[in-house]
DNA sequence: TAAAAATTGTGCTTGACGTCACATTATTTA
DNA sequence: TAAATAATGTGACGTCAAGCACAATTTTTA
């Protein structure tokens, strides 16, 4: 499964929760794709392949489907993270609701300096020698990296080490897990922005190509 | 020119840039393929795309190249952004220096209540609602949206109307310009998080797509 | 009960992107 | 000068993901 696929799961999962909510107790493979901006067929495809079947002209129970996504998607499992780098940015993660609402928890912060965090709240910020041995004691899989642009190839090297999983990477350097042992999702602010102007300053080839408005754009829910 | 593509030219700025400052003077495709992980036809097909062309055995003149892809990327223009939304996240990237060393220029923040943003910088915050007079005034193209998740879709629309033409999103819900005049970037850092415990989860299907892995993983400069 | 309608599941087609391979051209070396 | 070497530029090809279209199946309606 390739990544995109892997983020329509994702989207698919939060939009069937919110039918859940709403009462609904079945949803159609063209519900999904209208709410993604996907083909209904593609949808019925990405179910498909994770075995997660429908009822012919019945479309998809939805607290099945919860179910098995959930199984799939390892929902029903911890998801613990650390944040490795409490900057402007890790502080800002560390108190973003966004991420608690999803059911994911934020374990622990680490700094150089923990003493020097402005945030305070119930998440523990230590110091980053102690991080290898966090991760190991309480089987961190996912963690955070916004350390400032020095920093980040050392700490993610400390990370692998260590026998992390997926980072999501918010630092200017852009890092890669050659063993293949570590996913990292890289955000890079700056070329994203740097992205926007191009294309504001091309706007022109902008309206000609229809693949990149798909891959850009997803309706909101 | 799909996103990848373009995401590629700012990442061979930024490698020529470097090797400029190291005084280097020409560059092959192949240093550029290994810097970013692709293959040098490919680098030489992304070139060429631009009109951008090397010499025979001489590979490409780093003057020439930057100037020609400055000129493509706009980064010769002014980059001008305003952020919407000035709580944790917002008020993070008004002080991150990622931005300001690549050439963007963060003009203002906006947000519902100017005088409770703890950040004190040289940059004004502003009240949302003058936020489509700035736009106009001060003829921004780009714009951060930071704002919580039932304000996105509202601050959004607003902005179309004002004329902005790309859109950098960090709330959840997923914004998109159905007229086709404005890109929008979604960082869901949620789903982004969730979809590395998905891999963590099933780390055995990780390995067996190299596809896969190279979409991931970019080689640290 | 039979016909009509609706929706899934999937084989086939299409299109895009990246890689390969090689002709072309420039530089170096003998 | 001629041969060898090194790099570009690009046409051809392979691969993969998404869309199309339709058979299969279930439900509704008359």
């Amino acid at each position: 499964m390739n990544k995109e696929t892997s983020l329509r799961l994702s989207k698919y999962r939060r939009i069937i929760q919110k039918l859940k909510l709403m009462g609904m107790e079945k949803v159609f493979s063209n519900n999904l794709g209208d709410a993604i901006g996907a083909a209904p067929a593609l949808v019925r495809k990405d179910l498909s392949v994770l075995k997660i079947t429908g009822h012919k002209r019945g479309g998809y129970n939805i607290d099945e489907l919860i179910e098995e996504m959930d199984q799939i998607l390892g929902k029903n499992k911890p998801m613990n993270v650390i944040i490795c780098g409490c900057g402007k940015i890790g502080t800002a993660l560390l108190g973003y609701r966004g991420i608690h609402e999803e059911g994911i928890k934020i374990m622990a912060g680490f700094d150089l300096n923990p003493e020097n965090v402005a945030y305070k709240g119930k998440i523990p910020i230590l110091p980053v020698k102690d991080m290898a041995d966090y991760i190991k004691e309480h089987n961190i899989k996912v963690a955070v990296i916004s350390v400032p642009k020095f920093a980040a190839a050392e700490i993610f090297s400390t990370m692998l080490k260590a026998g992390i999983q997926g980072v999501l990477n918010f630092s200017p350097t852009e890092l890669k897990d050659l063993s293949g042992n570590c996913l990292v999702n890289n955000v890079n602010i700056a070329i994203m922005l740097e992205n926007l102007f191009f294309y504001a300053n091309n706007s022109m080839e902008l309206a000609t190509s229809n693949r990149m408005m798909d891959e850009h754009n997803i309706p909101t829910l």
